[in-house]
DNA sequence: AAAACACTGAAGCATTTACTTAACTATTGC
DNA sequence: GCAATAGTTAAGTAAATGCTTCAGTGTTTT
């Protein structure tokens, strides 16, 4: 579920936008209510619910509904699915490299097959 | 300079775009030229030109041109600094629960603060 | 019961984004 | 030199985004 096209799209849509990453900052520090998140933010309260709402559709964020007050947690597996989709391209890049490094460590060549 | 908020802004805002991503993947297995990367995308090159020069404006992605082409590699310490956000979030929160967790266990308390 | 509080949803609007096409500039090969 | 190749740039456009305001809905507090 969490490494589905679809899902890391909606991730890094999330993440593009600074007053939504502040929101995952704050919240990194503890849960918090809608009113708390906007409070930092100098934007209406509703632009913030929207904003929280492609958070939750993203799953980065998760929250319940208490009386009136609506209480935000992180998705810890959510942002783990978004640094896996990078570390994994990071890696791939990193042992290509490694790869020719010692192909050429081996051959003593000093030419490069692109 | 990679940790500056500004091209921490740029990156996200790179990584949003699924056309980007799968330029970046490409550029995962080995380096290519603009209409390598272009050729499994379906839009036209000039589209392509303009994703790339958002990719290179973020420091994501860095091109050399020789003669008429130019070739495009990853920058591994950019994607770095982009998971390194997202870890430095996640494990502000992991460790805040594990704290938690260490203080309920040693007062034997059985609510959470939630 | 009335007022204050904590959101929520819809409509509207300005900007930004992701393209397109078309005209152009260098290289390279024949 | 001429044509093909590889990429670049500009202008235009349709759709998406990030807000705003305003008019609600429930939930506490007094």
């Amino acid at each position: 579920m969490l490494h589905d096209p679809a899902q890391i799209d909606l991730m890094f849509q999330a993440l593009a936008d600074p007053a939504r990453r502040q929101m995952v900052d704050r919240l990194s520090r503890g849960p918090a209510s809608v009113s708390q998140l906007a409070e930092p933010l100098a934007m209406s309260l509703s632009a913030v619910v929207q904003h929280l709402n492609l958070l939750e559709a993203s799953g980065l964020v998760r929250t319940q509904k208490l009386g009136r007050v609506r209480t935000c947690q992180i998705e810890p597996k959510a942002l783990r699915a978004a640094e896996h989709w990078i570390n994994e391209r990071r890696l791939a890049w990193e042992r290509r490299l490694d790869r020719l490094g010692d192909f050429l460590a081996e051959t003593g060549d000093d030419t490069e097959g692109n």
